[in-house]
DNA sequence: CTGGTTACTTAGCACACTCTGA
DNA sequence: TCAGAGTGTGCTAAGTAACCAG
């Protein structure tokens, strides 16, 4: 197997020749690495000073912004589209390197790791988390805090002298409420949202931003809360299943399991083969365990339709729930978050986010999840970890129950721990996005994006000149940076047989890309969350060289196409260039630096809805950039076809309007030659059905007004109109709606019969107006059917930007960001109103 | 290295809730 | 006034990336 070795070595002495190349049009370089940048340039313009050529620039939108991105597209199937193509003119010559070896040794998938959710043992494992760095629990060097033992502040002082003294002293000094600098009252108005003034009013925020950053250390000093909420046992129904049509009455436990699947028969999941298989497959052993013998054998003769019918009506009474039902519930569940909700940290009450134990279920992976539809088992207080300050009072775990284990860790944040049992992976409760740990850990990934807009240009032009290494590996390495700099491409780690099979940069397979010469790439694959990634678009020529390279023989689909890259290598390399790089940096410094240079584009003297309309678009653009969708809701279509309609009608109004204007003006046709254009899709069919249409509509509209007129002299005490009179006005749409059918029907213009030229004129303008103003949301609309504005929202675009935006362009907050996001970013809402990213 | 862990961020979806326009 | 579209939030899956032992 050629060995790690043999491979080792490679790394070395490989040569990324490609001599050949046989159409020499573009030949690699070979020894001589130019430094000039390509025509096609993947870096100045764009950051040097934007005003240059926006013709091709370096902005990764560049392209998108055009129609030219493929529509996004959901595929459940991956399929690998059968492509490969091989492309690879030919020859091939490639030279003396065989890139066999190296794929022999990467492509191999690793043999997976037998499911470690398989086997729960590793629940006893919970809690013994390896020793990092230092704990601050014994923290080697650190210095005795002077003030006093039990104030916990300051733990380990020394690391960093200066900042972090500092820091520790404020944080010593808020827990005794001394709070001198460190708390200012909320100052001026930042904007209307800035001060919610929904209760907290009076106490005084922290405001931890202001206070000099500390970055490593630990994470708090003083650590208290209650602990986890558990899910509500389950209650059985004593529903039975149908089994080849005989009741199947379960045990509680099987019935439980019988009613999760029951909930999803007739949805995409329960619908879903491999679920199917997945659920039976646990519910059968759930089966054998609890029911001895049981007739359970197959899926297929497995109804659930009764416990199908408990669970529609359970929902229907929900809903039908009283009002002061509806508000004891309520209640109830705000007592709940008042006391689970918040945690003490460091002497202040913060929000905990998910103190809920997910509850039990059936697994939902997403996309080709080969483990979709297992059984979540229900988690017990035993598996649970609690990490917790080590004066604090540890909460009671529930009645008959104990902790798994209690651990006193301040080097991280989570605040209780569990091992869930389909993957193996590791779930935790943390602080809500509005907390003060998560807000630092925020505004530090974007502090960090933004140290990258200084170096930005040296990274490009460096992975520029290495993309014609002659090291195969940097070479790699050059063009994968490239994508994840220009693409926005995720890094891609690695995977394993039991997930889904989705790709990111570095995982990339060959089967993902398509080439077209001289310089088109398309890419085709599965992404985070199963999305599919499609795109079409013009890289650098060099780029494109290499990545026919990497897809040549022997290599062929299924095999890696950066198969000397690994992300680990990659970001390791990253670190070199900029101290905390890593490839998702790339990710949120082109969302926000792309976001910053749309907004510019905001009419400063426009409307608010002029406004807001610019900004959403900005945001539009972030978003296709990082590929956030989301699915089509349920009625698109009719909605769609609704605005078709409208627009056709309006159209059509026009057009009669231009018919009678040359008609009673044929001289116009001169002047304005716009008015003898025909109006698209107005078609003789659709004018019909049109009218047709209109005339159901009129007759609606008629029958309503009489009874209402009439309803209205009622109460007038005046004589009511007799019914024959309704008769008359609808045989009049009748005779209408038939010389229509005979198509001897003339439609009037909408317009008074002696209306001069100019106000026919004035409103077939109007209309135009209109019409433009209907395809602009029609583009909007679908546009934004599948695109999702909140993930980049949430994410990637530095919220200074969005509030700085906001102060100069005198649009509330409010209009932009939602009350949690507004508590999420409170740390940014001083920033000044000329902030740049 | 490599594989396994661990901790934390990012992601889309479901569903409750709110708004809006006939 | 009420249905249906549009929003907001909670939930939890699925990523990234660092670290560690062997």
């Amino acid at each position: 197997m050629g060995g790690p070795c043999q491979a080792f070595a490679k790394d070395h002495t490989e040569v990324a020749t490609s001599t050949s190349d046989s159409d020499d049009e573009m030949p690699l370089s070979t020894r001589v690495v130019s430094v000039k940048t390509e025509k096609n340039g993947v870096v100045p313009s764009r950051y040097a000073d934007d005003s240059g050529s926006d013709s091709d620039d370096g902005v990764p939108l560049a392209k998108l912004k055009g129609k030219v991105y493929a529509k996004p597209n959901r595929c459940a199937s991956n399929s690998g589209s059968g492509s490969g193509s091989g492309s690879g003119s030919d020859s091939g010559s490639e030279s003396d390197q065989p890139l066999s070896t190296i794929k022999a040794a990467r492509n191999v998938k690793a043999p997976k790791k037998e499911a470690a959710g398989a086997s729960n043992g590793s629940a006893a494992k919970a809690g013994v988390k390896r020793p990092k760095k230092e704990p601050a629990s014994a923290p080697k060097d650190a210095k005795k805090p002077k003030v006093s033992a039990k104030d916990k502040g300051a733990t380990s002082a020394a690391k960093k002298p200066a900042a972090t003294a500092a820091a520790a002293k404020g944080a010593a000094k808020a827990k005794n409420g001394t709070k001198s600098k460190i708390v200012v009252k909320s100052e001026s108005n930042v904007t209307a949202a800035s001060q919610d003034d929904n209760g907290d009013s009076d106490s005084e925020e922290y405001k931890w931003w202001l206070e000099e950053k500390n970055d490593d250390g630990p994470k708090w000093t003083t650590l208290e809360h209650f602990g986890v909420m558990f899910p509500p046992e389950y209650v059985p129904h004593g529903i039975p299943l149908t089994y080849k049509g005989k009741p199947f009455k379960m045990h509680p436990a099987v019935e439980e399991v019988a009613t999760f699947f029951a909930a999803l028969v007739d949805t995409e999941h329960g619908n879903n083969p491999v679920f199917q298989q997945n659920f039976f497959m646990d519910f059968r052993a759930l089966c054998n365990k609890h029911m001895g013998n049981h007739p359970i054998e197959e899926f297929k003769d497995c109804n659930f339709d009764k416990i199908r019918a408990h669970l529609d009506v359970q929902s229907a009474k929900r809903k039908a729930m009283t009002k002061e039902d509806k508000e004891a519930a309520k209640k109830e569940r705000l007592a709940i978050d008042e006391k689970y909700g918040f945690c003490t940290l460091d002497g202040r009450r913060e929000k905990v986010g998910n103190f809920r134990i997910e509850p039990p279920g059936l697994f939902r992976g997403r996309g080709a999840h080969p483990k979709t539809g297992r059984l979540k088992k229900r988690v017990l207080p035993e598996q649970v970890t609690i990490n917790i300050g080590k004066e604090a009072k540890v909460p009671d775990p529930p009645a008959g129950h104990k902790w798994g284990n209690i651990t006193h860790d301040n080097t991280v944040t989570w605040l209780a721990m569990w091992k869930e049992n389909i993957n193996g992976s590791t779930k935790y409760v943390y602080l809500a996005a509005g907390s003060s740990l998560k807000g630092q850990s925020d505004m530090r990934k974007y502090e960090k994006a933004r140290s990258l807009v200084k170096c930005i240009d040296k990274i490009r032009s460096e992975y520029t000149k290495e993309l014609k290494s002659e090291v195969m590996a940097v070479r790699q390495r050059a063009t994968a940076m490239y994508l994840i700099d220009r693409f926005a491409l995720r890094a891609g780690n690695e995977k394993g047989d039991d997930e889904a099979d989705t790709v990111g940069c570095c995982s990339l397979r060959c089967e993902h890309i398509d080439l077209e010469p001289p310089n088109i790439v398309k890419f085709d694959f599965l992404g985070k969350d199963s999305i599919r990634y499609e795109r079409t678009t013009e890289v650098d020529k060099q780029v494109w060289k290499n990545l026919r390279l990497f897809q040549k023989e022997p290599k062929t689909p299924g095999d890696m196409l950066f198969d000397r890259l690994t992300t680990a290598s990659l970001n390791k390399h990253l670190q070199t260039l900029m101290p905390g790089l890593t490839a998702k940096v790339f990710r949120t410094y082109n969302a926000s630096y792309v976001f910053d240079q749309q907004l510019v584009d905001t009419p400063a003297d426009g409307t608010e809805a002029e406004k807001i309309l610019a900004y959403n678009r900005a945001n539009r653009m972030v978003a296709v950039l990082c590929n956030h969708q989301r699915a089509v809701s349920k009625g698109f279509e009719g909605q769609m076809s609704k605005i078709e309609d409208k627009l056709l009608a309006v159209r059509y109004q026009r057009m009669l309007l231009k018919n009678h204007l040359l008609e009673i003006a044929p001289t116009m046709k001169k002047k304005r030659p716009d008015l003898g254009k025909k109006e698209p899709g107005v078609t003789a069919s659709w004018i019909k059905k049109h009218l047709i249409a209109n005339c159901e509509i009129d007759r609606e509209k008629a029958t309503k007004k009489f009874e209402r007129d009439n309803e209205k002299l009622k109460e007038a005490r005046e004589p009511v109109m007799p019914k024959s009179k309704l008769k008359e006005i609808l045989a009049e749409i009748d005779e209408r709606e038939k010389s229509i059918k005979k198509g001897t029907y003339v439609a009037e213009p909408p317009v008074a019969k002696n209306a001069l030229t100019e106000k026919i004129l004035e409103k077939i303008d109007k209309l135009t107006e209109r019409i433009a103003n209907i395809e602009v949301n029609k583009i909007e609309k679908d546009e934004n059917k599948s695109t999702a504005l909140s993930t980049s929202k949430i994410n990637y675009i530095d919220p200074r930007i969005s509030i700085a935006w906001c102060k100069k362009h005198n649009v509330p907050l409010e209009k932009i960001f939602t009350k949690t996001l507004r508590e999420k970013f409170t740390w940014a809402m001083d920033v000044d109103k000329d902030y740049r990213f």
